[in-house]
DNA sequence: CTGAAAGCGCTTACAG
DNA sequence: CTGAAAGCGCTTACAG
């Protein structure tokens, strides 16, 4: 069913029948009648990629996140999608999984014209080739940095707000603060390391202790947490750079016996609804997800409407939450 | 950038340029040479639109989730994707947050040809245009019942699931057994909400609390929980309908000053790792959600190679977990 | 083994 | 206000 069929049972052009079916207003009521007829009675679905293929624009932006079981990656993609929309363009998501060839195969939809831009929240930073892959088409980075000059970037001072989270700890009286960082192919990976290890250094404290989560998981979290317990000093406080680490951490924790926050007590990261579902209640670092989400659209709507406009880095304000973990 | 182009480069035709792209091996060792050297220098990258619209392929199907945020969600795609790429075809993931335009939008994806197939885990059996508007399109149910006998669907008994759940509550001595429910719109909600009247029936008790969450949140499951507490006669267990219902029941519980299982033993629905991460552990119905996601990319590609195939119904096992929540 | 040509289903100047 | 025609970038019989 196209345009061609249409137009023969409307008895008009298929120019006339575009028109109509892009609003154009010139058609004569009379064969905008019969155009609307014909379509509902063969229930016509225009092919939208013989029109993007024409138009060279698709309304569409992609949005690649490396696990949607990750309540960050949702509360961010909530932002993209009500700005997206506010601007007439849909998204699409891609679950990355952090697998290079899934990543690949998605950056294929903005190279080959499926979608007009995409915004990424993974480890690309690391990853020269896919960089040149999209060369200067429309990208931005979300939460997360972007070494490459030529892509913008969203997200907060993570140095900052690791430093705070230790120097919070440190003045409620703990010395021994672990940490469970994320891969440090992830540049806010390395940021957060860095603000832990400056706030204890300024602070004198000798004590480091450093786990490696492989993704962004409860069980991630709970193994790590296990392997700083196995420990011979333990730590009496352990700084997570996610709520779903935490989480896991604070299930290691009780299965050892020891009490939240007497024995032990944890920080979290991101400020999701989970750092509030937990028993007791996570103090944590609130990102400001959505908005996040939204400044990324407008980065990336600027791209795509001034190609030539320059990459820009915004950061936004993080703030923390205190309960009853600490 | 064209194929076009690269053809000049190259000194070729536009037949053996797409030849060499294709993999089509009668391409002489020479041609080729050039060919990969001119893709290679100009940095070329093929317009999947055009590709799409000449072989009316594009090896994607559409992933329609109501809510990303939903853990069982996350499980069911993870299913998906993992037999979707056995078969070389990618997924895209919509958001459709219950919205109706976004639906529809998505659901364009669809007949507008972007997409081969489509997986749908919302409502819509009370949703006749979309229905229609996708006609006889490959599309499979998942998690939720199609009353279309044209539309495939994958779940599991969930009357015998509810079932089971309200005789082992009465069995452990609960006798006064309220039910959160999700909106009635999702037909699994109203087989569920039979499961637990027939049981109930079956043992001659006659206390019945329904609450309706308006979507699967913890905030939902709260609150819905807050209502059911301020009732004259509190109930003595809850079932809820999904595990991130349950979480919020057990922090309306929790605040209420009452104890689990002590005072209110409660059951979830689901088996996401989210059951493991509350204090006390969940009791909750495990579905096999990868196999339900797995199982509908299935019926999805045979709908996608063999038009005319009848639908088909599958119903898969689901089991119980006891956990300290009862 | 290769190329010229048709065609996928649209949109959009252009002429009338 | 409308239509004929060109063209978006591919693939694929077909002829050689």
């Amino acid at each position: 069913m196209s345009i061609q069929k249409i137009a023969r049972l409307a008895g008009v052009s298929v120019a006339t029948v575009s028109r109509v079916l892009n609003n154009i207003d010139t058609v004569k009521p009379k064969n905008r009648e019969r155009v609307l007829q014909a379509i509902s009675e063969s229930n016509y679905q225009p092919n939208l990629l013989a029109r993007q293929l024409r138009t060279a624009r698709s309304s569409m932006i992609l949005v690649m996140v490396s696990n949607i079981s990750n309540p960050f990656c949702a509360d961010v993609v909530k932002g993209i999608e009500e700005e997206a929309e506010k601007n007439g363009y849909r998204i699409l998501l891609c679950n990355s999984g952090t697998d290079i060839q899934r990543s690949i195969s998605s950056l294929k939809l903005l190279s080959g014209k499926i979608v007009d831009g995409i915004i990424t929240m993974d480890a690309f930073s690391k990853l020269p080739e896919l960089t040149t892959m999209i060369d200067r088409m429309p990208w931005v980075q979300c939460a997360e940095y972007a070494d490459d000059g030529g892509v913008s970037c969203v997200g907060i001072d993570d140095i900052d707000a690791a430093g705070f989270v230790i120097q919070h700890l440190i003045t409620r009286g703990r010395g021994r603060i672990a940490l469970i960082n994320h891969d440090l192919s992830y540049k806010y990976a390395r940021l957060r390391e860095r603000g832990y290890k400056m706030a204890l250094e300024r602070q004198g404290l000798t004590y480091r202790a450093v786990e490696y989560a492989s993704d962004l998981t409860f069980c991630a979290g709970k193994t790590a947490m296990e392997n700083l317990l196995r420990g011979e000093r333990r730590p009496d406080a352990v700084f997570a750079v996610s709520d779903t680490l935490a989480a896991g951490a604070m299930r290691a924790i009780e299965e050892a016996g020891l009490s939240i926050p007497d024995d032990m007590a944890i920080v979290g990261f991101d400020g999701t609804e989970l750092s509030e579902m937990v028993s007791p209640q996570l103090s944590t670092i609130a990102q400001p997800s959505a908005d996040i989400g939204r400044k990324a659209v407008g980065l990336l709507l600027n791209k795509i409407n001034n190609p030539d406009s320059p990459a820009e880095r915004v950061v936004l304000d993080w703030h923390f939450i205190s309960r009853a973990s600490v």
